[in-house]
DNA sequence: TAAAAATGGTACGAATATTGTATAATAAAT
DNA sequence: ATTTATTATACAATATTCGTACCATTTTTA
């Protein structure tokens, strides 16, 4: 009960070689079978690990998940970072490309896993995603902060309303019922960014 | 135990709806989960079947499993047999045809499935494949014979030559490291039908 | 319409599977 | 040499899945 829930990590992800294992192959079995499709064991098998070193790494399945979640997530913010941070693209360019490599939702998760990850009342897995999507959407808040200063974005925009629209969306693709109407959760988060940033674009201002 | 294993089917498969429910979803969550991934349970609910109606028409999960195996079976076979006894094409394209419609091994099965379904010792699923494998083999192996007699293939090639080759691919395909060492079932029978088929066509006779 | 057949819903015990931990033996690292 | 990390195995506690019984309801058939 009383782990070790710090919100900041002060080393570098500085992990061996059988977590780094465990998290390649939970990611390999979550993406393709979901998450309640597999188990501990499984997952320890075809890491070559053993089951003890897995909970010496990781409390139970919901803990590497969320990691494996973590780790996606912060991949696709990354990525989102560096491309709206450089000087070689036009904003409809970085646009463009933003969606275009599925890095606006930010991550790349598949249906099967976000949808089992998600729908488990017991532990509070909404939460989690709820609270990450919100951190996540903070920091790209930050990115977009910046590039409003640089002029990429209209100076009289509000980042507020998009803090706002994002916390709509996190509400909409934590909707299964939306998740379903879409192939895949990139998909629906295609559409929602697409919506909001072709309307804060900067029109006219091609440099 | 003592369950009725007939041979031959005197009437046409007249199913109801609900028998072609739980068929479908079966197929659809087996070809993406495999087989011990799919709980009974879970078929029903995707169905909109109860839990007795399935035990109604269906014994146990093998029982449905094999059903499903063998419908597709008997769909490969019969597009088999459909192209290589029209006369609209050239033995050569018939091979194409069959190769590239992944009717080859005449059937088109899941990695997942197959791999679940055939490594599970304690209900005979191995004898099961084998023996169906042998009985599809047996009704392409009569296809031959009457296309043989057309002059499609070398009239001194012997059948059951081709015949015992298909064992050894049975043998090969229900072979798991084989298995893992293609992208799918379908390849590695690609890949042997290929090898036999191009030795045996009669060349020159491009009728 | 009335009888017969098929289906659905619930509950339940039994069989299996999975989890999480304890323990002792081994291997690796310092 | 002595920690430290890892594995292998066994194990009780849960959780899941299976297969069946019972009965209400719907659908089909005569």
């Amino acid at each position: 009960m009383a782990d070790s829930s710090e919100k900041h990590v002060e080393k570098k992800p500085r992990h061996g070689e059988r977590w780094n294992n465990l998290m390649h192959t939970a990611k390999e079995l979550f993406w393709k079978y979901g998450f309640k499709r597999v188990s501990i064991e499984e997952i320890c098998e075809k890491s070559g690990v053993s089951k003890m070193t897995f909970y010496r790494h990781f409390a139970n399945k919901t803990e590497i998940a969320k990691a494996v979640f973590d780790e996606e997530v912060q991949h696709g913010v990354n990525a989102f970072r560096n491309i709206i941070h450089t000087t070689k693209f036009t904003t409809d360019q970085k646009m463009k490309m933003i969606i275009s490599l599925k890095m606006n939702g930010s991550y790349d998760i598949s249906k099967e896993f976000l949808q089992d990850f998600y729908s488990n009342p017991e532990l509070g897995l909404k939460e989690y995603i709820e609270e990450r999507t919100r951190a996540v959407w903070g920091e790209m808040l930050e990115d977009f902060r910046k590039a409003q200063r640089k002029g990429v974005f209209r100076k009289d925009f509000k980042p507020e309303l998009f803090f706002h629209l994002s916390q709509k969306m996190a509400d909409l693709i934590n909707d299964k019922s939306m998740l379903e109407l879409y192939e895949s959760p990139q998909a629906l988060m295609v559409e929602l960014t697409n919506m909001m940033l072709y309307g804060i674009v900067e029109r006219g201002e091609e440099k």
